[in-house]
Parts: structure tokens; C-alpha cells; sequence
DNA sequence: CAGTGAGCGAGCTTCCGCTTGACTT
């Protein structure tokens, strides 16, 4: 029996069911060694050699794999052909204890390339091992000298990292730029016109005066715009320019993890976990391909299958093969991009929003196979006294790869109109613009950014962003767009002034460099550390004494109403506060008025006296308590309505967006349904 | 299911990237 040992389950099954009797394939479940969680585990003076530990959720995995593999007469490794790919290998083989273990690599799970990979196997690419030790290390090290920095200077529990660190300086930089932001005011002009025995109406819009281009910009003013409408009084209409052409609109590349998280958060409003959570669904049914790639590639197969599938359902017409090259910076295209895995609809029973998100990734697979959308574009240029108006129009004239995947396009129709052709003018409209500010980030415009710096992995966008709002550096507002909260601004600033190299996106393409050098061999791994290490190091120690706590103190002008002293806003573990500078002999606080509990104006139903505030968790869960605590403990998760329950005079909380429930668990209005479940 | 800061000191928090379950609410 030949054992082979690939990274994912569902792809070892697939790869099983290709092979005959003779071999075994088995899953590592990714990494099956790490540093250790409860300490650095890497010696800085020796070298930075590292301590390697099995995590306790591998142990299983890697005593199923110890077993299979001493049965067998040949062990094979099939992980991912990339660093990461190459370093699970590399820990196989150790842990295994595997003299000269067969490395293989395949880019698509089809027979023939698995077959050929067996053909072809080769050593472990020990200068691609050190790549990813060196990687490992440095993260670490940030990561773990970083966090107890800001757990001295400025509360508990925070995080900084190469990744989580760029990604809320990312926000709180475009949360400066909005603040910053002063809106200007401009004009357009757009004139209704139509032709002589003709009523419809088509607009053009103001593109030049006086022979000069009028940029978007370029009318400041009510008094500008005015002085052209005067200019345009009684002024004769004529086209001066007719242009008429095809126009094509080429399909969009097969997903990427970036770019389906992007996608599926505009068109379905999934979170990127909600996303990876349904392609990791749809993976394991076999419905797609692997869903946590920067890759463009498709196998030659499945090429194919679009083609044939579009041309039996649609025609010939509507095929035309593409390749795709991966622009991603630091791609490391061990997969497939995303597509459905075959171009028939599957028919797997799918629920609602997988079907959604499936319906959307054999879309835009079949598209990226299928001809471009043509379209009949016009633009006609009319002269009107001194200036130029545009028309523009636009109609559909093959929907090409529209027909599989929609996307929003408009349809303007223009009438025929000739060159020195007089027009009749209905109406001019000035219109007053302000600039807008540049947009805040939602998850899926921050994973764009990240992806285009080369920050993080198809693995982590969505856990990065997870932790970021775990941490409380950033909010989501109801049109789950992201807000710097005072903690993220307060770390932002800390780590920017101090270790501003390291919160910086080029940190990372630095690191990346550097990589690639040592996984080529014209770099070692621990020069490169120590290069990074030591001024860091030295850094560190520096800051530890120079910052103070009390920078983030500032003084509010106000005295303390018991004692007379300043009073300052300080900066805890809860976020701002108000405090007595006499601190200890004062002990005075008060909250800030943003932080003040809401009243809801429903009075306690335990004590009688008090009033239900909401408040917040150390966390940042809301909840609803009496605001008489600690006198009164009666708190309660869901939001309570004001009404009572029927039946216990409890009071009734709301249960999801629409659902209301009684808060009290023995009532006997809740006993028929059974413990009620929360999706 | 709060009540923040100082300092004492024990014991704790934390990274990124690879991969899926296994807990209850």
C-alpha cells in the first residue's frame, strides 16, 4: 500500500477515487506543527531556532498518520506547491520519521495530472522550508513583542501583528482622510433636446467652452453656471459631430477568494466568513474547486466543459476560450481559481444561500469562457454658442457573456441624427454638486486594499477581519461599513509613531522580497532575521521607558467636583473615562456622556426603583440592565419592548428582527415550543 | 452580564497561515 498525504479532506477523497486499490490518501488538516500558543518558542540568541510543538487539534490527525504510514511501503507528499505547502511536507517528514519521502505537486485535481505527478516526484525543496520558517518567525515575533507592549501602555488583551495592524491603520487612515475632507462645490449643465419633428428627448451634457475642455470641476459657482446660461440665450442648436461605433464589454476573470468575498459581499451581503463558511460547504460536496486561492488558472478540462456547455445551450456564438494571468501580488497559485466543478448546474440539493453564492461562481466561470457583451455606442458632439454639449447613448446588441452572468449596465437610445443637423432645445438644467468624501471601507473594498498591498492570505482575509472587530479597533455601522473606534485610533497612533516601519504596508513586500530570496537560495534565513530583530529589539527597549501611560491623558479644563482638582480624560481598559488627577486619595470618575448608559424608559421589574439602561460588555456585547447596580442585578441579553408577558407579568424581550418572546425561561408561553434557537 | 487610573505580584492576554470540526446559545 502506497499512503498519500495531502492537505484537505475533501480533496484527498477526490484524489482516492482516482486511484486504484493500491494507494491510501490521507489529510493533515493543514499545518500538523507550530510554535508554541503560551510562549515566544523561538531562542533569539541562538540563532532564533525554533521550538516546534503538535497543537492539540493536529495530535489526532498525525497519530492516524503515524499508524497508516508505518503500514506502508511508500509514504508520498501531495500538500500544496507552495512555502506553506512545502513546509507541511517538510514536518511530515519529520514527525514521521521518513527517510526519503516522494514529493509531488499537481495544480488541478483531474486523473491525468495526479498520474503525472506520480511520474514525476522530487525532494523537498528545503530553501522553500527556511522561506516559511522565516516568515513564521518574523509574524511571531512582531506579533508577540508587539501585544505586550500595548498590554503595558494601554489595556489588556490588545493584539498587533503584521497583518491586523495594517489593515486598522487602513481604516483609521481613510477615517482621517473623511475628517479632513472639505467638500467642494461645482455645477454641470445638461441640456434636453430633441429634433425638429421628433419628441423624444435626449440629454447632452456641457463638455466644452470656448474650444476648452470643461473638467468635472471646472464651474465653481451658481454665478459661472449662470454666466454660461446667459451665453446660451437664444443661441442656435446644431450637431457638429456624429460617432458611431461597436463597443464591447469583456467578461471578468473566474473568482479568486479576494474577489468572491468582494462579490458575494455586494450582490448577496454576505459577511467574508459567511462566504467562506458556504464555499467551504459547497467544496466538501465536490460542487466547486477550492475555495481559498489567488489563482486564475483553469484546468484544461474545464475549459472545455464551458465551451461545450455554452455552445450546446447557446450557441457557438457565444464562445470564446480565455486564460487569465494572475495580477495578485505574491500569488502563490497552488489551486485552481474558484468555478464550479462542472458547467452543468449540479444537482446536489443546495440550501437558499448556497445555492446563491453557487449560482454566482459557476456564473462568472462560464462567463470568463464566453464571448464579450457588444454594444451600438453613439456620442454626438452639438454646438451651441460658444460651447459644446455631448450626447451619449448606448444599446445592447449581443448579450455574450451577459447571458450567464448579468451584470448592470444602462441603455440610453438616441435618435438618428446628421452632421449640421439644427436641434430644438426643451430645457437646460444647471445642477449644484458637492465632492464627496472618500468612502469608508466595508469588508469587501478592505480585503481589495489588502489583496493589492500583498497583506495576508486567501486564508485570512476574513479571520483578519474578524479579529480587528474582536479587538475593538473597528465598528460596522448598519450599512456595515467600518469606523475607527477611539481604542483602534489610540493603538493606530501609538504603533504608527513608535514602530511606524512595521505598520506599514511595505513591510510586508520587504519581507516578501527577502522570502523569495531565501526560498531561491541567494539569501540566508537567519541574516535576515537578525537584521530585522535587532534594531527592533533595541526599538522596543527604548519605548518601554520613553512612552508613558500619560501621554494618552488630556486635560479637560473642568475640576473635580469633589476635591477641586484638574479633572483629565484618561484612557482604560473601557475606553475613555473622566478621572480626578488626586488619583489615589481621589477617586472620583464619571463616564464620558457617549459612554453613558441609554435609558430605556422602562422601569426594573426586580426592584421596583430602578430603570433598564443598555449597556456594553468588557467585549462589547450589548445588554440590558437595571441601572441600579450592583444594588439590582437583573439583566437580560435581548432588548426588552416595555411590554409584559401575559401570562408571568414578565417582560418581553425582542427575539431576531421581527420575532418578541418572554424573557422569563420558566414562563409557561415558552414550555410548548421548546429551548428556542437562534440562526 | 462594568465601573477603568498607580504599584505590589501571580497568572493571564498575543502573531500569521494552513486546515476542519465540536462545544452550546
Amino acid at each position: 500500500m502506497k499512503l498519500i498525504v495531502v492537505e484537505s479532506p475533501a480533496k484527498g477523497r477526490t484524489i482516492e477515487s482516482f486511484l486504484g486499490k493500491d494507494y491510501k490518501v490521507l489529510s493533515s488538516y493543514g499545518h500538523i506543527r507550530d510554535l508554541p500558543k503560551g510562549k515566544l518558542g523561538i531562542d533569539v540568541e541562538k540563532n532564533f531556532e525554533p521550538t516546534y510543538v503538535i497543537p492539540t487539534k493536529a495530535r489526532k490527525h498525525v497519530t492516524l498518520l503515524k499508524k497508516e504510514s508505518k503500514k506502508a511501503n511508500e509514504v508520498i507528499l501531495a500538500t500544496d506547491e507552495d512555502r506553506e505547502g512545502e513546509s507541511i511536507s517538510f514536518h511530515l517528514k519529520e514527525v514521521l520519521g521518513l527517510k526519503n519521502p516522494k514529493r509531488i505537486v499537481f495544480h488541478e485535481i483531474t486523473k491525468s495530472a495526479i498520474e503525472e505527478a506520480l511520474q514525476n516526484p522530487r525532494t523537498i525543496n528545503e530553501q522553500l522550508v527556511e522561506a516559511q520558517q522565516a516568515r513564521r518567525i518574523l509574524d511571531r515575533l512582531v506579533g508577540y513583542k508587539l501585544s505586550p507592549f500595548l498590554w503595558k501602555k494601554v489595556a489588556r488583551g490588545l493584539s498587533a501583528g503584521r497583518v491586523q495592524s495594517v489593515a486598522v491603520r487602513l481604516v483609521a487612515d481613510r477615517e482621517r482622510e473623511i475628517e479632513a475632507f472639505k467638500p467642494e462645490e461645482y455645477w454641470s449643465l445638461e441640456a434636453l433636446l430633441h429634433k425638429l419633428n421628433d419628441a423624444l428627448e435626449f440629454s447632452a451634457s456641457l463638455v466644452k467652452k470656448d474650444g476648452k475642455a470643461v473638467p468635472k470641476l471646472g464651474i465653481k459657482s451658481k454665478e459661472e453656471s449662470e454666466a454660461i446660461l446667459q451665453d446660451l440665450k437664444g443661441a442656435n442648436w446644431q450637431v457638429r459631430e456624429v460617432e458611431r461605433k461597436e463597443t464591447r464589454r469583456n467578461p471578468l476573470p473566474p473568482f479568486t477568494t479576494s474577489t468572491l468575498q468582494q462579490t458575494a459581499a455586494q450582490r448577496l451581503h454576505f459577511s467574508a466568513k459567511q462566504t467562506m463558511q458556504l464555499a467551504q460547504q459547497l467544496y466538501e460536496m465536490g460542487a466547486i474547486t477550492y475555495h481559498r486561492t489567488d489563482s486564475l488558472n483553469l484546468s484544461a478540462l474545464a475549459k472545455t466543459s464551458a465551451e461545450k456547455y455554452l455552445k450546446e445551450n447557446y450557441g457557438k456564438e457565444y464562445v470564446f476560450p480565455r486564460s487569465f494571468k494572475t495580477r495578485s501580488k505574491g500569488a502563490q497559485e497552488a489551486h485552481e481559481a474558484i468555478r464550479s466543478t462542472s458547467a452543468e448546474r449540479t444537482h446536489i440539493k443546495l440550501t437558499g444561500p448556497q445555492a446563491k453564492l453557487y449560482d454566482l461562481i459557476r456564473g462568472r466561470f462560464l462567463a470568463s469562457q464566453a464571448a464579450p457583451a457588444l454594444f451600438d455606442s453613439a456620442s454626438i458632439d452639438i454646438a451651441a454658442a460658444s460651447c459644446i454639449f455631448r450626447a451619449t447613448g448606448q444599446t445592447l446588441k449581443f448579450d455574450g457573456f451577459l447571458k450567464v452572468y448579468p451584470m448592470k449596465f444602462e441603455e440610453t437610445e438616441l435618435p438618428p441624427l446628421q452632421k449640421q443637423e439644427g436641434l430644438i432645445l426643451s430645457k437646460l438644467l444647471p445642477s449644484q454638486h458637492f465632492t464627496q468624501p472618500p468612502a469608508r471601507y466595508t469588508e469587501a473594498t478592505l480585503v481589495k486594499m489588502l489583496e493589492e498591498q500583498g497583506i495576508g492570505r486567501p486564508s485570512t482575509y476574513a479571520p483578519t477581519l474578524s479579529t480587528i472587530q474582536e479587538r475593538g479597533y473597528v465598528d460596522k455601522d448598519a450599512q456595515r461599513r467600518f469606523h475607527l473606534t477611539e481604542l483602534g485610533a489610540v493603538v493606530t497612533d501609538l504603533l504608527v509613531e513608535h514602530f511606524p516601519d512595521i505598520v506599514d504596508a511595505k513591510f510586508t513586500a520587504e519581507m516578501e522580497e527577502n522570502l523569495d530570496k531565501i526560498a531561491e537560495g541567494t539569501k540566508e534565513w537567519q541574516p535576515m532575521l537578525k537584521a530585522f530583530y535587532e534594531p527592533f529589539a533595541e526599538t522596543l527597549e527604548k519605548k518601554y521607558e520613553d512612552v508613558s501611560k500619560e501621554t494618552l491623558v488630556v486635560e479637560t479644563g473642568e475640576k473635580c467636583p469633589e476635591c477641586g482638582s484638574p479633572l483629565v480624560v484618561r484612557f482604560g481598559r473601557f475606553g475613555k473615562f473622566t478621572a480626578c488627577t488626586n488619583f489615589p486619595k481621589c477617586r472620583y470618575t464619571e463616564s464620558l456622556e457617549e459612554n453613558k448608559p441609554q435609558q430605556l424608559g422602562i422601569s426594573c421589574p426586580r426592584c421596583g426603583n430602578g430603570e433598564i439602561v443598555a449597556k456594553r460588555t468588557k467585549r462589547g456585547k450589548i445588554f440590558y440592565a437595571c441601572n441600579r447596580y450592583p444594588e439590582c442585578d437583573f439583566a437580560l441579553w435581548n432588548k426588552p419592548t416595555g411590554e409584559k408577558c401575559e401570562k408571568c407579568e414578565a417582560l418581553l424581550v425582542e427575539a431576531g428582527k421581527t420575532k418578541i418572546k418572554c424573557s422569563n425561561k420558566e414562563c409557561p408561553s415558552l414550555q410548548k415550543k421548546g429551548s428556542s434557537s437562534t440562526a
